[in-house]
DNA sequence: TTTGATTGACTGAGCGATCACTCGGTAGAT
DNA sequence: ATCTACCGAGTGATCGCTCAGTCAATCAAA
């Protein structure tokens, strides 16, 4: 965790603040692109003059930190819902941890977006926490994954690979919703990408098919 | 096909000088994200200076859409390739061109991940006509899929769906390939997800799996 | 209760730097 | 002599960030 200059001495309102700035600025550049969203625009947004924005903040780069940082805990606090999330067999808890992790695709669309946008523009490190952050989200399902394949709920496959599936199939939600949102709402979706993951997990019969 | 400003009247040096600044940008882009690559840097990278770039383009933002442009003919030409790749069954049609698109995004992988970065940043006619070359795609194989259910040799799916997953999977291979490339190769990662889909497509046995 | 001092969030004009783009000029080919 | 690809110093505009200053709230002494 880096540290971020501010000139408050008050850690509460600096944390508030800064959580406004987050939420503010991630729309403007999903909406307008980075470079497009300049301070003064951000402090207008925020009801705030440039100055006042620097109060709380050391650099426009800084903005780009807090929100990477915010994304964190954001996927950190849906992987705990995951986790927590009930069912005896592993087929149902994986059902729960999807609907759980697509639909906080949806809900932090913006985030999603804008980690793909800034992603070149990031700093070695901070660019090190997306990666870390995602990868603790494939880990998880590859567990998952892994445990179902050991209890025999799941035929033998490539357990990191249909992990990444789940999550890059998550992510278009994001990525391709221009695309997707003209045929699908998140639950259609959602239902649709997981009978398909269960298809491939459980294998169907092939005998049904044939004699159609 | 919009007009972009040239001094020049010899179209097919153009041509030839577009394509260098295209690929030498695309390479800086990536690298360096759009805002960080100033014109000076380009110039210096093609061997020429500022005013000799503005020669053969108007303005910076003319870049975007020349590389958009660029895209668009890389994919219609992979999807030309794809439309050409014989086989008797829809099956072996749509491993073939699962091959071509997926070692087609390995290609240009540069051209995908500068797409990701500057989406947000386009102009809304630029957008549409990355919109459109994404939408052709995954038509392509909604084709495919539709003409193999009917033909009988996969099972009843949301087409849609699966075309949508194909190209998703395909994109993750440049979006998220800081992440794939620790453990697959693309002819792995081709292959993996060709298993994967099949299975899908044409069921397993349940059989075989619960019995294990 | 009044008053004077102090604090701290916030202001906004302005500075320095950068950057996209121009334009008068040059050199080599025809 | 003309043409044209190319040069590079210069220009105007933008943008990130600063800093001297404002003002309302708080507090302590009178």
């Amino acid at each position: 965790m880096r540290k971020v200059r501010t000139y408050s001495t008050d850690i509460d309102l600096v944390q508030e603040r800064r959580a406004q700035i987050v939420q503010t600025a991630v729309e403007l550049i999903v909406k307008r692109g980075y470079n497009r969203t300049n301070t003064r625009e951000l402090a207008t947004a925020l009801g705030m003059s440039t100055g006042g924005l620097y109060h709380w903040i050391g650099s426009k780069d800084d903005i780009l930190y807090l929100i990477v940082n915010f994304t964190s805990d954001l996927t950190q606090g849906l992987l705990d819902n995951c986790a927590r999330c009930g069912g005896g067999t592993v087929t149902q808890k994986l059902k729960e941890s999807i609907k759980i992790y697509f639909s906080g695709v949806e809900e932090f669309r913006n985030f999603h977006n804008f980690i793909n946008h800034v992603m070149l523009s990031l700093s070695a490190n901070d660019r090190r926490i997306v990666y870390q952050n995602e990868s603790r989200i494939v880990d998880y399902f590859e567990g998952l994954l892994d445990e179902g394949v050991k209890k025999g709920e799941f035929r033998e496959i490539d357990c990191k690979c249909i992990a990444h599936n789940i999550v890059a199939i998550a992510n278009a939600w994001a990525n391709r919703g221009w695309y997707l949102k003209r045929y699908y709402t998140i639950d259609k979706y959602t239902s649709e990408e997981t009978d398909n993951l269960l298809a491939q997990l459980t294998g169907v019969p092939t005998a049904s098919v044939r004699s159609r």
